[in-house]
RNA sequence: GCCCAAGUGGCGGAAUAGGUAGACGCACAGGACUUAAAAUCCUGCGGGUGUAAUAACCCGUGCCGGUUCAAGUCCGGCCUUGGGCACCA
């Protein structure tokens, strides 16, 4: 029989005694197994599909043999764009194109034979499913979770029509080439941002990965800082900033507000209006994509008011720039450019001022230390790239020109005295002033500790004119012009290296150090003085602690047809009011045209007769809400459903949830970890919140796949030629080997490429063990001779299976299959467990030879018991080294003291010689690992 | 720019708690069987020195340092590739 046939055979037993029925209740343990369920795309199933439903599959299978009601399920989250454009294009329902694909990806599945339970397939798109995913809207809205509000949307001028921001990358629309540009409409949003710390805790209850509640942790964004309100001058308006560095309000030179800020338009004086609306515009042309892709360069304009910074009663300027961001923290920032890049960017175009309030801290500080003011200067030769440097050879190594400054002297004429005075050069020409170094040295000369603060400055040499030299006698240098590289190089000292780098790279200053120029900060480091900022704001009434999250509400409108309708009415009388629960599901209207409107409106907005209804509340005319729900809604909640799916009563009963508690293990693309996981994380808090689910997290460990690539190791797609189909590798492979080769092609959570040679290196493996049953005796008993490898991958291949390392599952696999090889015979008792083991990864032919020893199918038989005490080596082999370098090998027995191994180690003929007239200084004895003789 | 992951033979990849690097498979080479091919089986397979052949030795897990009796594995600093986020104050 060709092994198609075997695999039909086998898919049909199957299917005919639904031998994968979850059952609700049982008594054996519940295991929860659940792979994201697929967009059913016209392209068919996927050779990744294939690598991630295999894998939970065997694990679902074997869990099953050692006892545990597995629930294994699938369905399709068929609501979305690609069903949407198909329908535009050939003029049929979505429905009946949904309903082919779902055909076709299952018909993929079963000729694959996972190990579903079909009883529980279902769609997002039945209206018994999204009947419950309205009613769990109405249940947000119920609890004040769901509000409309303004939000911007991409939209194309020229198609007239809203864009996705996948379908408005880069600032263009997908379709037709021109600019997007952003228009406000009203949406529904879900409160999602008062989740954020409960999303941040609830990682805590659970398994995932570690990258994957990194990624989490990542988009929920959360930073600690503070509030601190500043007075708008000569008026009685005032604006709050969000900043997480309130330490540095001391060196606030200006404020920005968001272009969109409510407050622009009271507070901007006349003579600036034209040139504030002209930037708001500007703004409002740009997406969101555009105004940071574009943002090398910062924009803005002052708007003639002043802003009264709190801590000083400074008047510092006003400005609106698109660098800040209206939707985060309060729309308006406190700019502090001597610490922070993009003020600092900002100052430097508009020149703003900048005051350093904080300095780094260099040397190490002593008690003793006697404090005074000095320079660095750093002087540069652009004709000779090369700078100036003093070389005090044994004194203090290569510097730059340092000194004191004197009384009545500011820093830069010092910097200048001091450069002429010890090098001669006079034309020289500022290029910039560094920030001030918090410096701690010991002076050899005078026996002394200071502590210095030191201004750095930055000269270009205009030419080589030299005044005359005044040098006292203890200063022995040489003037050296050196270049970068050697500066980089020698220049040891920690305060000339650091100037030099401040020199290279100019730029605010972000780290930690000293306070300065700050009042009652001065002299506190960054940690001490946000908390006194803190008591101080909070004392005089002008700021507060503050939390903010990246994270934002979620825009849960779709301008689209293809999604589950909104269950909202909206009322001339009465506002908007939500359907009555009994009312559910709102059903899809059956309409003739998908086209979104000309004004951005949901095709269901054309359907007159589904948009007028009556208000649920009055009875009077309404109008329904015709904008749809996302595809993130339906598979927020499927893992529920599956726990009870045929439940009309409940989108799934409460005993049923707690019955399977949580997902056990949830598997799926890397690029869902994130969000998707996020959405179906807050949903389900919400739900637990009312008392909805017994869990506040339903799902326990999340994994996530490596991607099948093409064999060019790029991303396979149709262009690139190098799409692999299933259905074409079962045809010629069957599936077994497919099923093999995607687990053994390599680590499962990493990308690998398609290899066709290696998938025919499976098929050999298959075969040999086909092969392998001719020399079954027929004895039930295991083989003395097989016992220690058989019991070895048992263990094996039971934890590989459990720990995603499918590969080496494998690979044990074919270590046993070697050794049964290379034996005389094997007993039928050997060759079953060899199935039996097997079976998780390929089920057809492991049943199908398993049938032909006589024995009951191998999917309702027990998985195999190994015995640790079996698995244990009689005799191994380990390296002996001497100074860790590997000399012989020695034979051991399990049971062998340290010494007896000692000895054997030193007797062996190649150790020997490397000990004969040595001294052996420590010996290392790793039981069944190594042993080390360190000679001198 | 920031965060994360990875870098091991010709290739995919092993090495689970710092302990003989290269399991298993592919490709390749030689041989057996065959009229021949396919299939199958046997042998070899990181680089080098060396030997008639063994033996033995040296180098070797992206690069440079460090810790250790011992480093693919730990620490510090780089480089490269992939992924995510990106003016988040």
């Amino acid at each position: 029989m060709d092994f198609n046939k075997i695999e039909q055979k086998w898919q049909e037993y199957w299917t005919k005694n639904k031998v994968f029925a979850a059952q609700n209740g049982s008594k054996n343990p519940p295991y929860y197994i659940l792979v994201e369920f697929p967009y059913p795309s016209g392209k068919g199933l996927h050779v990744g599909h294939v690598r991630s439903y295999t894998a939970q599959d065997a694990l679902a299978r074997m869990k099953r043999m050692q006892g545990y009601n597995v629930l294994y399920p699938m369905g399709w989250d068929a609501f979305g764009a690609p069903a949407e454009e198909y329908a535009i294009k050939n003029h049929v329902h979505p429905k009946e194109a949904v309903k082919r694909n779902i055909a076709t990806f299952k018909k993929q599945m079963e000729t694959l034979g996972f190990s579903f339970d079909w009883d529980r397939e279902f769609s997002t798109t039945d209206p018994e499913y999204y009947k419950w995913t309205q009613w769990q809207f109405l249940q947000f809205y119920k609890h004040g979770m769901a509000y409309k509000a303004t939000m911007p949307v991409n939209w194309c001028e020229n198609c007239k029509t809203v864009l996705s921001n996948e379908d408005a990358a880069g600032g263009v629309c997908e379709r037709c080439g021109s600019p997007v540009v952003q228009k406000e409409k009203s949406q529904w949003m879900l409160r999602m941002s008062d989740y954020a710390e409960d999303l941040l805790t609830g990682l805590q209850d659970t398994n995932f990965a570690e990258k994957v509640k990194l990624g989490q942790i990542n988009w929920i964004g959360k930073s600690t800082g503070a509030h601190v309100t500043f007075k708008v001058a000569d008026t009685d308006y005032d604006f709050t900033v969000f900043t997480t560095r309130c330490d540095t309000l001391f060196g606030a030179t200006y404020c920005v507000l968001a272009p969109e800020h409510e407050l622009v338009d009271q507070i901007t004086t006349p003579d600036k209006k034209e040139a504030v609306a002209a930037y708001k515009k500007a703004c409002a042309l740009k997406n969101e994509r555009e105004r940071t892709e574009l943002s090398k360069e910062k924009t803005g304009v002052f708007i003639g008011a002043y802003a009264i910074n709190p801590v000083n009663n400074a008047k510092i300027p006003i400005y609106i720039s698109d660098y800040v961001l209206a939707t985060y923290g309060t729309g308006a920032i406190m700019a502090v450019p001597a610490h922070d890049e993009r003020d600092y960017e900002f100052a430097q175009k508009f020149n703003i001022p900048i005051i350093q309030v904080l300095e780094e801290e260099t040397g190490e500080k002593k008690s003793n230390e006697t404090k005074k003011n000095s320079i660095v200067a750093v002087v540069y030769d652009e004709k000779n790239d090369k700078y100036l440097t003093l070389n005090w050879h044994e004194l203090g190594g290569r510097l730059f020109i340092g000194g004191t400054i004197g009384e009545n002297e500011t820093a830069l004429a010092c910097a200048q005295r001091e450069i002429q005075e010890e090098t001669g050069y006079d034309h020289l020409e500022l290029v910039s002033e560094l920030p001030k170094i918090n410096h701690h040295y010991y002076a050899y000369n005078k026996d002394k500790y200071f502590n210095i603060e030191s201004t750095g400055f930055l000269f270009k040499l205009k030419d080589n004119h030299q005044a005359k030299m005044s040098l006292e006698d203890d200063e022995k240098f040489d003037i050296e012009w050196v270049d970068k590289k050697r500066i980089e190089k020698e220049v040891q000292d920690a305060l000339h290296s650091k100037t030099f780098t401040y020199a290279l790279n100019p730029g605010a200053m972000v780290g930690d150090g000293l306070h300065i120029n700050s009042d009652f900060l001065n002299g506190l480091n960054k940690e001490e003085a946000i908390n006194k900022m803190l008591e101080w704001l909070e004392n005089n009434h002008c700021g507060s602690k503050q939390v903010n999250y990246k994270m934002r509400d979620w825009i849960f409108s779709r301008q689209r047809f293809w999604g589950e309708p909104i269950p909202m009415v909206n009322c001339p009388k009465c506002g908007w009011v939500p359907l009555k629960e009994e009312d559910l599901p709102l059903l899809l209207p059956d309409v003739a045209e998908y086209e979104p409107t000309d004004n951005g409106e949901s095709p269901l907005a054309k359907i007159t007769d589904w948009v007028n209804t009556t208000c649920p509340k009055c009875g009077g005319p309404a109008k329904r809400e015709t904008d749809t729900m996302p595809n993130w809604a339906g598979s927020s909640w499927y893992f529920l459903r599956f726990m009870d799916p045929h439940n009309s009563d409940a989108f799934a009963s409460m005993e049923a949830m707690k019955y399977w508690q949580k997902v056990d293990w949830y598997n799926g693309g890397m690029e869902h970890t994130a969000r998707h996981l996020l959405y179906a994380r807050f949903w389900v808090q919400f739900l637990y919140n009312i008392g909805l689910v017994p869990n506040k997290e339903m799902i326990w460990t999340r994994v996530s796949h490596g991607m099948v690539l093409g064999s060019n190791n790029e991303k396979m797609s149709k262009s690139k030629g190098n799409v692999i189909n299933p259905d074409d590798i079962v045809q010629e492979y069957g599936a077994d080997v497919l099923r093999i080769y995607e687990m053994f092609m390599g680590d499962y959570e990493q990308d690998a490429p398609w290899n066709t040679d290696s998938l025919r290196g499976c098929k050999r493996f298959v075969d040999r063990i086909i092969r392998l049953k001719d020399k079954v005796k027929d004895e039930e008993n295991i083989s003395a001779s097989l016992e220690n490898i058989i019991h070895k991958t048992i263990k094996k291949v039971e934890t590989d299976l459990q720990t995603m390392r499918y590969n080496t599952a494998v690979s044990a696999l074919m270590i046993l299959t070697n050794e049964m090889e290379s034996a005389k015979e094997i007993t039928k008792g050997d060759y079953k467990i060899l199935l039996t083991l097997l079976n998780p990864l390929a089920p057809h032919i492991t049943e199908e030879l398993n049938e032909q020893l006589g024995y009951e199918p191998i999917c309702l038989s027990p998985w195999p018991k190994y015995d640790e005490a079996k698995t244990v080596d009689e005799e191994i082999t380990i390296g002996v080294q001497v100074n860790g370098k590997l000399r012989g090998d020695i034979t051991i027995t399990p049971n062998m003291s340290n010494d007896e191994i000692l000895t054997l180690a030193k007797n062996n003929d190649n150790v020997q010689k490397y000990l004969t007239d040595k001294e052996i200084i420590k010996t290392i004895v790793i039981p069944q690992k190594i042993v080390n003789i360190v000679i001198k």
